[in-house]
DNA sequence: TTGTAAGCGTTATCAG
DNA sequence: CTGATAACGCTTACAA
C-alpha cells in the first residue's frame, strides 16, 4: 500500500499555459546565454560583474523563479525533508523554529512530512523525501530501527534529532543528555526528602533495539539516580492511547508515590489532570515532573516542573550539521545540549 | 531576502553513483518500452494485462520508485503543499491528520510549510511550493490578503481552510460555521443567566479587509448575539505576545465580566492561568470560554468549555475538495461544518 | 497494443 | 570570462 503510482484518475485538465518564464527568456532578455544565467543563479566562479548585473535585472524584471524540479534531475533540489513522527508534540514546533532560524538565510528549504506515530508510514515518508531528490532529511524523534535508519543516511545526507543510536553512524545526531537529565530530576527529588519516586513512561513495543529512543535513556538516568541513592526503582508503563486510564490508576492507588516522574511533558499534564479529577492535591499530596518544558508548563493551572532541553537549539544545531553534510563532511557529529531543570509549583518549587 | 538562489557553498561532493534504477532499467528488465513503463505507472489506456504484469514484476524486482522531480517536469508531482501559518496551535494537527486520512490511498504526498505567522514569510513559502511543482496547495489560516491569495490560486489549484474570503472565489474553501459558533456560545451563557460577556480576540493589525478571519467571523456571531439579546457588547483586544498580560487584567480588573468568551483555546488557558494565579475561581467567579475543543480541554485542571469544529473533519474535506480541482473541477465549492457547543466545568457543566 | 522520439528547465562539461 | 551542448528521468504525441 504505497503512494509510488498512479490511481485511474481523470487526466487533469490543460493549463491556458500562460508563457513560463524559464532559464531561456531571462537569457534571451539579459542578451546573454543559458549558462551565463545558470552561473549566476549558483554563484558560481567566472562571470564578470557587467554580466551578474544585467542577469540579475532581467530577472528581476521578468520575476523569474527557478524550477526546483528541473534542478533536482542534474543537481540539487534546494529542499530538505524534515520527518516529524508525532505533530500533535508541541515540544516539536520548538524544533521546527530552530530549524528555519537556521535555514531562513540560506536557499534551503525545508518542508515536513508527518508520521502519526505508525512506523510503516515513517518509512514510507522517507521514500517519499528521497524520490522527491531532496538534499537532506532531518528525522525527529524517529521509530525506525536504527538499521533502516543507516540506510536512509547512505542515501542521503541525514541528521537525527531524539534518539540515541549507540555505537554506529553514518548521521548525524543532536539530543540533549537524556540519561543526565532523568538523574537531575531524581537527586532534585531526593533533596526535597522524598523517596518513593515513580517513573512514568511508554510502553516499550516488542522492539529489539529500542534502547535509543529518549524515553529509555531517561528512564537509565532515572534508574541510575535511584540506584545510587539506595532507593526502591518503581516504573509504570503505558501505552499511547491509555495514558489517562494509567495515570488514574497511578494516583488513586492506595500506595501513591510521593513523586511522579514522567518521560514527557504530554503525559505529566495527563498526571495533573487524574489528580485534579480525584482531588489529590499537587505539590501537598504528590509531585510531578515532566520533560521538555513545553509552552504548557508555565500556566499557573499546570505549573508544571520540567526539564528543559531547548528545542528551538536542537533545531538549529540540526539544521547546521545537515548543511555541512550536504556541502560534504562525512564523519560523523553527535551535538549534545545540557538540559536544566526549570522548578515550579508542581514539586512545590 | 528570498531563498531563491544559491549561496558561496562549497561544491557538493560527487556521490559514489550506485547506478540509479530509472525506468529505462525498468524497461529492459521487463523487455518493453520506456513508455510501456510509464503508461503503466500511470494506469493510462492501452496496455494488456500480460504487459502489465511483466513491468509490475520488474518494478517490484529492481525496487524502482520514479522520480518525482522528473515526473514534474512534464506532468504532476504527486505532491500537495499544505501551509499552516502557526505549527504550535495544536488544533492544526487534526486538521493535518484529516488531510493524511483523505490522501493516504491516493498517490498524493502532503508536505507542509510552516510560516510562523509572519506574512512575508507565508508568501515565500507559496513561492517555494509553486517552484517544486506542486500539484495543489491547501493553506491554513492564511493571513494573506485576499487578492494575493486569488493570484496563487490562479497557479495552481487552492483549497483554503479557516478563512471566510467573501464574495469571490477562484478556490474551494473549508470552514465551520464561525458566525453560528459565535452566537451559540452568547445563548448558551445568557441562558445560564449571564449577561456581561467579554469577548477576548486577537488585535487586528491594520489592515483592510480582516473581515475573513475566523475570529472575526466569531467576532460578529458575538456582536450579533449580544444586540439580538440587549446585551452589552465588551471586546478585549491584544497582540500574540500580550495575550498573558491583557487576560491577567481581566480577569483582575474591578468590574470583572460574569464570562469570557476567547476567540481560540489557546487564549482561553491564558485566562485561566491568569484566574488560577490570581485566586478567581472558575466557574464561580468567573466562566471562560474557548473555540477549537483541542486536546487540552478535556484535562481536568482546563475543563474547558469549547466549541467544536471537527478539525479532521474539515482536514478531510479539503483534500478531497483539492483533489477534484486537480482532476478539473473549476466552479467554487464551500464546505461548511456546524458547530457543537462542548460544555465543561469552566462553565459550571 | 506497443514503441520512437521530442521535449520539460536546469546543470555541468568543454570549447572558444 | 562566456557560450554551445549533452545529459538528467520522465511524459506524451505520434508512428508502427
Amino acid at each position: 500500500m504505497d503512494n509510488t503510482f498512479a490511481p485511474p484518475l481523470k487526466k487533469s485538465r490543460a493549463k491556458p499555459a500562460p508563457a513560463r518564464v524559464t532559464i531561456r527568456t531571462v537569457a534571451e532578455d539579459a542578451g546573454v546565454s543559458v549558462s551565463a544565467v545558470s552561473k549566476v543563479l549558483r554563484n558560481a566562479y567566472g562571470v564578470s560583474d557587467g554580466l551578474r548585473a544585467r542577469v540579475m535585472a532581467s530577472i528581476e524584471k521578468l520575476d523569474y523563479r527557478p524550477s526546483a524540479s528541473a534542478r533536482g534531475m542534474r543537481g540539487q533540489s534546494y529542499t530538505l525533508g524534515v520527518l516529524l513522527t508525532d505533530i500533535r508534540n508541541v515540544f516539536f514546533a520548538e524544533i521546527m523554529e530552530g530549524i528555519n532560524d537556521t535555514l531562513a538565510p540560506t536557499p534551503y528549504q525545508p518542508l515536513l512530512g508527518v508520521s502519526q506515530l505508525r512506523r510503516r508510514v515513517e518509512r514510507s515518508l522517507v521514500d517519499a523525501i528521497i524520490d522527491r531528490q531532496m538534499d537532506g532529511l532531518i528525522l525527529v524523534a524517529p521509530r525506525m530501527p536504527l538499521p533502516e535508519i543507516e540506510d536512509v543516511a547512505k542515501r542521503l545526507p541525514t541528521v537525527v534529532i531524539g534518539s540515541h543510536p549507540a555505537g554506529t553512524s553514518r548521521f548525524d545526531t543532536v539530543n540533549n543528555d537524556d540519561i543526565l537529565g532523568g538523574e537531575a530530576v531524581v537527586d532534585y527529588l531526593n533533596g526535597l526528602g522524598l523517596r518513593r519516586i515513580t517513573f512514568f513512561t511508554l510502553t516499550e513495543p516488542d522492539d529489539d533495539d529500542d534502547e535509543n529512543t529518549v524515553m529509555m535513556h531517561r528512564e537509565r538516568g532515572y534508574v541510575s539516580a535511584m540506584t545510587r541513592l539506595g532507593l526502591d526503582v518503581n516504573i509504570e508503563r503505558a501505552a499511547h492511547d491509555t495514558v489517562a486510564e494509567a495515570a488514574r490508576r497511578l494516583v488513586a492507588s492506595k500506595d501513591r508515590p510521593e513523586a511522579i516522574f514522567c518521560w514527557g511533558d504530554a503525559w505529566a499534564l495527563r498526571v495533573i489532570s487524574a489528580a485534579t479529577d480525584l482531588g489529590v492535591r499537587i505539590p501537598q499530596d504528590i509531585r510531578v515532573v515532566g520533560y521538555d518544558n513545553n509552552q504548557y508548563c508555565e500556566l499557573a493551572q499546570n505549573s508544571l516542573t520540567s526539564v528543559d532541553q531547548s528545542g528551538r537549539e536542537l533545531g538549529k544545531q540540526a539544521a547546521r550539521l545537515l548543511i555541512e553534510r550536504i556541502e560534504g563532511r562525512r564523519e560523523p557529529y553527535h551535538f549534545t545540549v545540557t538540559p536544566s531543570l526549570i522548578v515550579r509549583n508542581s514539586t512545590g518549587g
